[in-house]
DNA sequence: TTGAAAGCGGTACCAA
DNA sequence: TTGGTACCGCTTTCAA
C-alpha cells in the first residue's frame, strides 16, 4: 500500500538501514548517498511509519490531553496553545473530554496509556490525587494543568490564583463595594486560591470576611451559570445584601448577573459583578463583564514546552516545576462605578 | 517496563498466541484457558501496546479530526460529539487545528496520514478539493464535516443549509421585515447555500433580491465579527437601509449588532437581527440573539458513527453518503418585532 | 561509510 | 484447542 523504507532502499540499491539513518541526519552517512535518498523521499511523498517507529523506539510522538470540557474556551484555548507548539515538532495531539466526570477521566486516561503517550496533560476532574499516583508508578510523563494537588507534587502550569482573587476583590473595594460576596466552586485548587486571595484582600483592606457572603458549591464550577444564577439569588435573600460579587468563573458570573437583572437590580449602580477567565464574549454580554484574563493560550502553550522538555529529558518527574502565569485585570461595564475611595 | 502478552503468558505456561487469542475473544479457546487468561490480565492490569497491534493490523484505532478553529464552538461541539462515540468503541480522537489555515491544514493532514489513522473528519479550509484528492489516491477513509465541495464526491455530515437560510429569511419576513440584508463569507458551502435560502425566501414571498443588500466576504467566516461589523457599517449607509439582516453564522451577527448600536439604531425595532450556529451564549448577549441551530454534537456523533461504519466495511468511499440535519429556529429579542403581515 | 541481524509487541496462518 | 513461525516497518547494535 503505502511507500516504506524498503521500497526506497531497493529503488537506489541500499539499505534499509542506510535510508533511515540518512533520513534522520545521522552523520555516518556520506553527503552523497544521503542527498539520493532524501530526493527519492521526496519524489514518492514517504513518510515514515510512525506506529513501526513508535514500537521500535518506544516513544510515541504522542501527547494527550484531557480537559473536564472541550468546549469551555479556556480549555479550547489551552488546546489551540498545545497544539500550536506540539505541530511544529512533529508532534499529535489526542484530546479528550471527561466531562468533568472522574470516572471517564480515569477511562480516557488509561486509553491514552495504552497508547504509551510521551507526556501526558491533565486538567483533572478528580477530588484527590488518588487515581493519578499510577503515573508514578509507572514512570509516565504527567503534568497538570489549572488545577492541581496539594499532596501530589506534580509539574504544573496555572495561573497564580490568590493573584486573581486578590485582584477581583481589591478592584471590587477600589470601585466602592463595601459588602463583597463570592461565588464559585469549592473542590478544585484554583477556587480555593481565588478564594483565599478574596478573603486575603478583604482583610488587608480592613473590611470583615463574612461566611454568609461566601457560597461555594462541591461541583460548582461546572454548570457554573447555574450554580451562579442559585447562589445569587440565595445572596440577594441577606440584609444587608451585597454591593459587589466576585464570581469564581465567567460562567457563575453569567449566571449571577442574571439573577440580578430578574431581582430588578441594576448591574454595576446597585451590584457589581467580577468574574474570572475573560471568555471571548465577554464584551458582548448584555452588561460587558469585567473579568481576570489568564493568558489560556498561553497555559497551552507552556504546557507543551514543559512537555518537551520532559521528552528531552531537560526535566524529570522527581523535581516538579511549577509555571504561573499572570493574571491581568480586564474592567468593563459589569464594574464601572464611580470610586467612593 | 510495562507488562506484555509474552509475561502474561510465561506467567501461565501458555504461548502468546494463545494469550492474544483470549484477549480478543476467539472461539478457538477453552473457556477454561481464556478465564485463566483474562484474570491474569486483570490482575497485572495489562493493556495491549496499541502500536504493536497497529502495526500487525494495519489499523491505528485512531481517527483525526481538523476543524478550523477549536475555540469556535460549533466545532468544539463536533469534537465532544464525535469524542463521545469513539470512547466507547476504544477509539482515540487526534484533533487538529488549521486555524482556517489552508497550508497548515494540509500539513496537519499529513503529519495525520503518517499514523495511518482509520478514518479523517476534516471540516476543510481549503478553497477547493484539490489537495482532498489524495484521500481518494491513497485509499483512505475521509469524511467531510460542516462543508464540502461541488465537485469533489465524499461522505458528508452537515446541515441542510439552504433551509437554514429559508428559515432564517421567512422569519425576519414574519416578523415584518422587508428590506433584508445578508452578511457572511461566501468561499465555503454553507455560506453559498445559505444564501441560496435566503434568495429563495425573498423570491418566494415576491420580495425583490437586491445585490447591494448581499455583502460576502472571501473568508468572511473567520474573524467573522470584523466582517459583520464592517459590513453593517457599509449597509448602514444605503438609502433605504435594511430592516433586517440575515449574518450566515452568530460571530457575524455580533458585529453586525454592535455596528447597528454604535450607530444609534435599535435592535429589533430599526434593523431585527438573525445569526446562525446558536453558539451558547447568544441568549446572554446585550441583545438576545436570534439564531438557527444545528445541533452541532449531532453532527459530530454521526459522523463518528459514519466512521465506523467505515471502518467496518459497511459503508464504502466508493458510494458517498450525505447526511444532513434539520435545523432549527430559535427565536429571541434580536427578531422580536410585532408582525406587519 | 554501509548493512546484516535482532528486536520492539502484537496478529495471522497453518500445522500439530 | 493450542502454538510455531513469519511478518508488520522501523531502529539499534555491531561487524565488515
Amino acid at each position: 500500500m503505502a511507500v516504506t523504507m524498503k521500497d526506497i532502499a531497493n529503488d537506489l540499491g541500499v539499505s534499509v538501514v542506510t535510508v533511515s539513518k540518512a533520513m534522520r541526519n545521522h552523520n555516518d552517512i556520506s553527503l552523497k548517498t544521503r542527498t539520493r535518498v532524501l530526493q527519492r523521499i521526496k519524489e514518492l511523498d514517504y513518510r515514515p511509519n510512525l506506529a513501526a517507529r513508535s514500537l521500535a523506539t518506544g516513544k510515541s510522538y504522542l501527547m494527550g490531553l484531557v480537559v473536564p470540557d472541550l468546549v469551555y474556551p479556556f480549555f479550547s484555548l489551552v488546546a489551540k496553545g498545545a497544539s500550536r507548539v506540539l505541530r511544529k515538532k512533529g508532534y499529535s495531539l489526542i484530546i479528550a473530554s471527561s466531562e468533568e466526570d472522574p470516572d471517564l477521566e480515569i477511562q480516557e486516561l488509561s486509553q491514552m496509556m495504552a497508547r504509551n503517550l510521551d507526556v501526558y496533560i491533565v486538567a483533572s476532574a478528580q477530588t484527590g490525587p488518588e487515581s493519578l499516583r499510577r503515573f508514578v508508578e509507572q514512570k509516565k510523563s504527567l503534568i497538570l494543568v489549572d488545577r492541581r494537588f496539594s499532596s501530589f507534587p506534580a509539574h504544573y502550569v496555572g495561573t497564580d490564583d490568590k493573584e486573581i482573587g486578590r485582584m477581583a476583590t481589591d478592584h471590587l473595594i477600589e470601585r466602592g463595594c463595601r459588602q463583597i460576596a463570592c461565588i464559585g466552586g469549592r473542590d478544585v485548587s484554583p477556587a480555593m486560591d481565588r478564594l483565599e486571595g478574596y478573603k486575603h484582600a478583604l482583610i488587608s483592606h480592613g473590611l470583615p470576611v463574612l461566611e454568609q457572603f461566601i457560597v461555594t458549591r462541591v461541583n460548582g464550577d461546572n454548570h457554573g451559570d447555574v450554580t451562579g444564577f442559585e447562589a445569587m439569588n440565595s445572596l440577594l435573600r441577606l440584609s444587608p445584601r451585597p454591593d459587589g460579587v466576585f464570581c469564581l468563573n465567567d460562567p457563575t458570573a453569567m449566571g449571577a448577573m442574571k439573577a440580578i437583572a430578574e431581582s430588578g437590580l441594576r448591574i454595576p449602580q446597585d451590584i457589581a459583578v467580577i468574574g474570572c477567565g475573560n471568555v471571548p464574549y465577554a464584551s458582548e454580554l448584555r452588561v460587558p463583564l469585567s473579568s481576570v484574563d489568564q493568558d489560556c493560550e498561553m497555559i497551552g502553550e507552556n504546557a507543551a514546552k514543559l512537555a518537551f522538555s520532559l521528552v528531552e529529558g531537560k526535566q524529570s518527574m522527581a523535581f516538579p516545576k511549577t509555571i504561573l502565569m499572570k493574571p491581568k485585570l480586564i474592567p468593563r461595564n459589569s464594574t464601572n462605578r464611580i470610586s467612593q475611595e
